[in-house]
DNA sequence: AAATGAACAAAAAATGAGTATTGTTTATTT
DNA sequence: AAATAAACAATACTCATTTTTTGTTCATTT
C-alpha cells in the first residue's frame, strides 16, 4: 500500500455518524492518543465491533472526524460565500471565520491537550488541498465581473488566494498585525488588485 | 516572569562558541529531547558549570543554538541579496535558499528525529519576527527604483513579502507547484507589480 | 443484513522501581 | 575572574513487567 486510503464519508449512514459523533465528543474531553476504541463505543452506546465494521482502524476513524469537520466547515464557508459580492470580501470571511475556527472549534480544544499533534497537522500540505478545489469557481466569477484579471490563470490565483488565507489564519501577526476587519480587507484589497504598484 | 528572556549571543565569546557547537553537533546526532548537558560537556570537552554560567537552562542554550544558526543563515541571504537586481529576485533568491535550509540544514535532521518539534517551532510566530526586520531596507530601495510603488505602506510590503515567503518554503506546493525558478519567478512577479489584475 | 459480544494473539500503553539528568551550590584550580 | 569538579535534592528518564488496547474472527442477537 503506497499510498494509505482513507474510508469514505456516507452522511447517510447514522451509525456512522454515531460513531464520529463519539468519536469527537472523546477527542474534546481527551485528546486523541488517550482515547481508546472502547472509550468511543462507551460514549456512542455501541459495540467496538460496529467501528470496525465502519473504519478500517483508529487512525481512519479520527482521520474521518477531522474530514467531516472540515467539510462542515468549508459547506457553512460557501454558503456565506454567496454573500458576499466582491472576491476580496469572500477573502476576508474567509480569513475570518478559519481564525474563529481555530479559536473555539475542535482544533482549539485538541491544541490545548495535544498541542505537536495540531502542529503536525497544519503543516500536512493535505490538510490544505481539500480546500483548493473550493476557489477556482469564485476566481472565474471575478474573473468575469472584472474584478481580476481573465488572463491571469485559475490555478495560479487560487494559488496565491489558498497562502493568502493559510498564512493570515494560522499567523494573525506577521509584519503587520491586522486586527479589524476593515484593515484586513484594506491589505487585501491591495495584494489582490494592484499587488505591490498603485494605480498611477 | 511574563515572558521568558532568553540569554543573548555573544559572538566574541571562545567558550559560548564552543558550547554551542557541541549542543548543535548533539542535536544533529540524537536530536534535542535525548541530548543532555554532560553530553554536550563531554562533546565540547568542558564542565557542565561553564554551561550553566553562560546558560540559564537547557532550553536556553538550545534556543541560542538555533537562533546563531538562523542569524548566520540571515547574513549569508543578506550577502546573497546584494547580488539581486530587483526586489523580485530577492525573494526568489530567499524561496530557494529557505528551501534549501529546511532540507539540508538542522531542522532537516531534527526533523527525523523529533518531526513534532520541528513543527512545533515552525508554528512559532516568534520564529519568523526575527526576519521580519531584514525586509524593510529592501522595499525601500524597491520604492525609489520604481519597481513598487513608494505609496505603499513599507511594513505593509513587508508583511505581504513574508507571508509569499514562508509560504512557499513551508508548502513547496499549495494550488500549483512552482518547481523551477523560472516559474517561481513570474508567479512571484506577477504578485508583487500586478496582483491579479495584467496591466491593461 | 447489520449490530453485538466474546474470544483471541499481537501491539501499545501504564506502572513502578532503579538510574540518570537537571539546576544549584560550594570549594578548588587555572 | 572564569572554569572546574564534586556534591546535592528534585525532577526526568529507562527498562522490564503487567495491564490495556487493537484489530480480527465468529457465533449470537436484533
Amino acid at each position: 500500500m503506497l499510498q494509505k486510503q482513507f474510508d469514505a464519508l456516507d452522511y447517510s449512514d447514522p451509525m456512522a455518524a454515531r460513531i464520529l459523533d463519539a468519536a469527537e465528543h472523546c477527542i474534546q474531553r481527551f485528546g486523541i492518543r488517550r482515547t481508546s476504541m472502547g472509550e468511543v463505543a462507551r460514549v456512542g452506546k455501541l459495540s467496538r465491533g460496529s467501528i470496525y465494521r465502519h473504519f478500517s482502524d483508529k487512525d481512519a476513524m479520527f482521520e474521518c472526524v477531522f474530514r467531516r469537520r472540515q467539510e462542515a466547515f468549508l459547506n457553512r464557508a460557501e454558503a456565506q460565500l454567496e454573500q458576499e459580492e466582491t472576491l476580496v470580501d469572500k477573502l476576508v470571511r474567509s480569513v475570518l471565520s478559519g481564525r474563529k475556527d481555530m479559536q473555539d472549534g475542535l482544533y482549539a480544544s485538541l491544541a490545548e491537550i495535544e498541542p505537536e499533534t495540531v502542529a503536525m497537522m497544519f503543516l500536512d500540505p493535505r490538510f490544505y488541498q481539500r480546500s483548493v478545489s473550493f476557489w477556482p469557481s469564485h476566481v472565474r466569477t471575478a474573473q468575469e465581473s472584472g474584478e481580476i484579471s481573465a488572463a491571469v490563470d485559475v490555478a495560479v490565483a487560487t494559488d496565491l488566494i489558498m497562502r493568502l488565507i493559510v498564512s493570515l489564519v494560522m499567523f494573525p501577526r506577521m509584519g503587520v498585525e491586522f486586527k479589524t476587519r476593515r484593515a484586513l480587507r484594506e491589505y487585501l484589497q491591495q495584494v489582490l488588485t494592484n499587488g505591490l504598484k498603485t494605480v498611477g
